[in-house]
DNA sequence: AACGCGCCCTGTCCGC
DNA sequence: TGCGGACAGGGCGCGT
């Protein structure tokens, strides 16, 4: 589901909306959304009478943080969707597994039909610890080429499942990983390892554009993601080989494969990915 | 210690 | 029409 793109088309609608505002309570309706050691009580206490201070993002994460340094951070699974109770799409909800309620009236909505979404609730220096163990931001300005490059010297995975591990990278899931593959005209199956300095570069350029281009277009909706209003993205269009076997390869016009790898789908055309 | 696997859960689609 | 199986954007815990 919701990868780097769309956690950040999230927090950009939140951000606009829920700074300053005030939370009058928080109701957990499917308490197997919360991490192992949080309950509805504990939650619902740290949070009362709190108002919203930044919302941000690490990795795939949604980072509410309230007053007081507190935070709530928001992993949205495969289906998970945090969407304003005043948007007029809010009614097509159907799964809503929390709410946020705002002394104003309104409310912030967590809704996750598959319940693979989670809560966790750090202080300054328990978010702090979780944060480290994410690796690099592929935005920002410390992931180079080169970074790239040294952080795969290790690994005999294949780059494709290599990329999923939020350790390494943090915010590449499946679709944005096999889609930055093609455009680096690399091989998912190819040894982290295996790659060359010119193709860590092609890959690291191919990452940040196809991860830019996606949040221009408000993310990626195969079918359960929405954006922060209740919106559906509009990058499902431009993807190049995610979902597309069978289907002519942009490039070449030999026809997309579908491969299974670790139990994962991934997509790629065999004649340019080497 | 790096890696692959099974599992968590619900909904949808496809073949029979 | 019904049913079983495969599959789906993620991530954790386990065994090797």
């Amino acid at each position: 589901m919701p990868e780097l793109p769309e956690a950040e088309t999230i927090v950009r609608d939140l951000r606009a909306r829920l700074p300053g505002r005030r939370v009058s309570d928080v109701e957990v309706v499917r308490p197997d959304i919360l991490a192992p050691d949080l309950t509805p009580q504990v939650l619902a206490a740290a949070l009362r009478g709190r108002a919203f201070d930044e919302i941000g993002r690490r990795g795939k994460n949604v980072v509410l943080r309230f007053d007081g340094d507190v935070r709530v951070v928001v992993n949205l699974g495969m289906t998970g969707r945090l969407v304003m109770a005043s948007s007029p799409r809010a009614a097509e909800l159907s799964h809503v597994a929390a709410r946020f309620r705002l002394e104003d009236g309104d409310a912030l909505l967590f809704d996750d039909t598959r319940r693979f979404g989670r809560f966790d609730l750090y202080d300054a220096a328990g978010w702090a610890a979780r944060s480290a163990e994410l690796g690099a931001e592929p935005l920002s300005d410390e992931f180079t080429a080169g970074a790239l490059y040294d952080l795969t010297r290790t690994s005999r995975t294949p780059i494709r499942n290599w990329l999923l591990d939020q350790r390494r990278v943090a915010g590449v899931g499946n679709i944005y990983a096999n889609e930055a593959l093609f455009r680096a005209r690399i091989d998912p199956k190819r040894p982290a390892r295996s790659l060359t300095r010119a193709e860590s570069r092609r890959l690291r350029d191919a990452l940040r554009e196809v991860l830019a281009q996606a949040i221009e277009r408000r993310g990626t909706t195969l079918s359960d993601y929405r954006d922060g209003t209740g919106a559906e993205g509009l990058f499902a269009h431009q993807l190049q080989v995610y979902g597309r076997a069978g289907e002519p390869c942009v490039r070449c016009g030999r026809p997309v494969e579908r491969r299974v790898l670790s139990n994962r789908s991934y997509f790629f055309c065999p004649k340019c990915q080497r």
